[in-house]
Parts: C-alpha cells; sequence; structure tokens
DNA sequence: TTGGACCGACCGACTGGACGGTTTGTTAGC
DNA sequence: GCTAACAAACCGTCCAGTCGGTCGGTCCAA
C-alpha cells in the first residue's frame, strides 16, 4: 500500500503530524465512499467534510481547492489500483503475460465489493488539465509495464480496454453476464499463451518511477 | 435514421412545426457540439441556448428541464449508434456473428471524426435514475441481438467490453496505439469463427421495440 | 377573403439556492 | 509564543428554473 505518500522533504512527526495525516486519509475515503455511493454530482466540498467529519474549513486546509482534492482522491484510487495488480503479479509465476494477467484480474475484481473504490471521475477528464496529465502518466506507466512483459502488444491492449470496458460497466451497475466468467478464462488463456514478438530488452526495468499525488502543478499540502 | 421521434398523435404540419423541429435538433446537436469539446462541465443551459442560437427559454420550451434535455440527448446519441451499427451489419454477410462484428466495427469508428458524437454522460448515470433506465434498455436491446447473433456469448461480452473500453479511452483523449488494428483483426476473427453453441432460435427477431426518447417518466416536448 | 380569436414558439429579466473559496478566530503541540 | 490544525461565519458567483410577455402562424365564421 502506498499510504506513506512518497518521502516529504521535510519529514515530520509527533502527535499532531499523525493525527494530520490521518485526517487526510479520511478525507480522501470520505470522496471515494460519496463518489461510489452518491455518484458525481453528490461530490461537494462540504459533503466531504460532513462524511470526514471535518469542517469545510479543514478540508480546504488539507487540499487548497477541489481540483487538488479530486487529482489527490483520483491518484489515491489509480495508486492502490496498481498495488493490487503489483500484489497479483507476484502470485502469478514468472512467464510472458504475468503483468496483462494480474491486470485483467484487478479488473474483474471491480465486480466484487470494492467496486466502492472505483472512482467514477471520468466527468472531470476533460475538464481539469491535471487530471489529463495523470491519467496520461498512469497509461504510460502501463505501456512501459507491458513492454517488459513480452506478450504480443494487441492481446494486451484487448486486456486493457476490455478492462476499462468492465470497470465501465461496473461504475454504471451492471451485472455480471452469465457468460462472464468464461470470457476472462479466455482472456487469461490468450496472455498465457507466449504468443510473443520475441521478450523486449528488460533492462531499465522500473526505471519509471511513480509518481503518486506529487504533480508539479498542483500541491495538495500546505501552502 | 430514426430522426423522426415516434409518430406523434395529434400529427401537426405546417411551416411553424417543421421550424420547431428544427429548432429541437439544433438544440440536441449543440448538447453534443459542447460536451464533446467542452467537457460536460461547460454544459449549461445558457450555453446551449447561445450555441444554439435560441434564447434559454426557447430551450426550456423544448425540454422542460435539463434533466430532460440530457435524457434526450443521450437518447439522441445512442439511437444515432445503433442505426450505424444496423448500416455496418446491413454490408457484413449473413453469419453467425455478423451484429457483434457491426458492433465492434461501429465502436472503433469512435476513434476518428465522429468521436464528437460521442458524448461524455458518463457523470450522470448514477445521478439520474432516467438515464440508468435508458442504459439499461439499451443494454437489454443489445442482449437481445446477441442471442440472435448465434454467437459464443463470452466472445460477444469480449467485444462489448473491448467497445465500451474503446470508447472510455478516446473520451478520455487517448489515441490508437500501435497494435489497435491488429487487435480488431483478432477480434473480428474471434467473432467470425462459428464458436457458437449453436444458432438460437431466430423467432421473434426485432420483437422488442426501439424506445427513443419516449419515456414514460420524462416528457420533453410541450407541458 | 378577411378579420379576429386562439395557440404554440420563443424571448429575456429575474430569483433563489447551491457551492467554491476566503477570512477571521480558536486551540493545542513543539 | 509561534506555528500548524482546524472551526465557522461569510461572500460572490454561477446556474437551473420561473414567469410575464411578444410575435407569427392557423383556423374558423361571416
Amino acid at each position: 500500500m502506498s499510504t506513506e505518500r512518497g518521502a516529504d522533504p521535510r519529514a515530520r512527526v509527533g502527535a499532531a503530524a499523525r493525527q494530520a495525516e490521518a485526517t487526510k486519509e479520511a478525507i480522501l475515503q470520505s470522496v471515494a465512499r460519496i463518489v461510489s455511493e452518491e455518484g458525481a454530482d453528490a461530490l461537494t466540498i462540504d459533503e466531504v467534510a460532513k462524511s470526514a467529519a471535518v469542517s469545510k474549513g479543514g478540508v480546504l486546509h488539507h487540499f487548497p481547492s477541489k481540483e487538488a482534492l479530486l487529482l489527490a482522491a483520483f491518484a489515491h484510487n489509480l495508486d492502490s489500483f496498481e498495488d493490487e495488480v503489483a500484489r497479483l503479479e507476484r502470485e502469478d509465476p514468472d512467464t510472458p503475460g504475468a503483468y496483462t494477467r494480474a491486470y485483467l484480474r484487478a479488473c474483474v475484481e471491480c465486480f466484487g465489493p470494492s467496486r466502492d473504490d472505483c472512482l467514477a471521475f471520468l466527468h472531470q477528464f476533460r475538464s481539469i488539465p491535471s487530471t489529463v496529465r495523470l491519467v496520461r502518466s498512469y497509461k504510460e506507466r502501463w505501456m512501459h509495464r507491458v513492454e517488459q512483459d513480452g506478450l504480443n502488444p494487441a492481446i494486451a491492449n484487448m486486456v486493457r480496454y476490455v478492462g476499462d470496458g468492465i470497470w465501465l460497466a461496473s461504475t454504471a451497475g451492471e451485472t455480471k453476464p452469465a457468460s462472464f466468467d468464461e470470457m476472462v478464462e479466455r482472456l487469461l488463456r490468450l496472455a498465457g499463451a507466449a504468443e510473443s514478438g520475441g521478450r523486449q530488452d528488460t533492462a531499465g526495468a522500473a526505471a519509471m518511477p511513480k509518481q503518486g499525488v506529487q504533480n508539479d502543478d498542483l500541491e495538495t499540502d500546505g501552502r
């Protein structure tokens, strides 16, 4: 879990600092809960404050604007998704396509109870440039990982699109169709057979660092 | 094209009525344009009115609320997508999977210039019940068509998820990855080979009528 | 055919509420 | 006592929806 938001230079400690960190976490969880249970339109700062048992000023203290709040929550969501993919990848033997299979399995989990974590931030894609950038960097990490995965990129892309489609369906309230499991099985088999185009060079693995919330343009803490 | 919005009982004629219909069409097109070019947040009634060269009162005259306007535009969008699928299906020999292949091809077109028509109405899914119902009826029509398609439902579902994923990627501003065409080819082949579970009975084809904008709960015209 | 009654299409100023953000205060840890 | 972590009242803007009104067709009786 990447709850520690990347080594703050002026690392603070103490009871107060820990309390503040807990408050931030509560705020982010409230955002996720509201969006998933009541829809994106219900996401107001006042509502977040009430849900997190903090005042409006408290929310604005940690996240200087609603945009910053959205961005942080979005990043938090993407991070935990990537953590989950990484966890699933570790459970799978190191054959070509391991990452892609883990990615698919993580997407499938969206239909379970953890669906509440799937934030419906789509509506912000176009209007918030920083969100667009965040999604782009997320996709670049994905491409980077796929490159090392030694799988036919056409298959990897297919899996990604299916994953996005599953996510979309789940946020729209759909339930699993009868043939769902068979479909997943088929895809896993596709991603399991080393169709490959030959393993690309694996040098520079993990060369692309995870960015998390740290964005150049939008500080999420203090001023 | 289903531009004729289902036989109005008290069928009016005359120049005024035609003008009114043209105005409604202009309003709906403005909604589509604004959402695709400026994002869902920029969609205000004032903006729609300005773009359609109509007054705010004029917009509200045809669509009694913003919700009704959104619903009508969404239905309009879904309708034209289904029209496109139907057109593509007619160009494909009548083998099992014809519908599914047409569906995929229609989704692929989202990456082209017609992407502007892909309304980003997702953000309304949860908050507007009538929209949820609309999407559900749309999916039921899809299921109905797939049933007649004589294809393995797992494949059909896979294609649908990929289509949704493509749509999602396009609204997020992504471009086609290098392996895109190969992926589509693979899927088309999957949907072309009659993996089947045997053709289901074809009786009652088109038994499920298209609903279009006519909803029980939300009139879009008059008062 | 014409004139008046009627109606739908459309206009635009106005209102009331919601909501993002600011400012000023208060408390507690270091 | 200085600063971070909040609280709470407050402000300004934006925006959906209302409402009184205008204008051009349409219809029908004389």
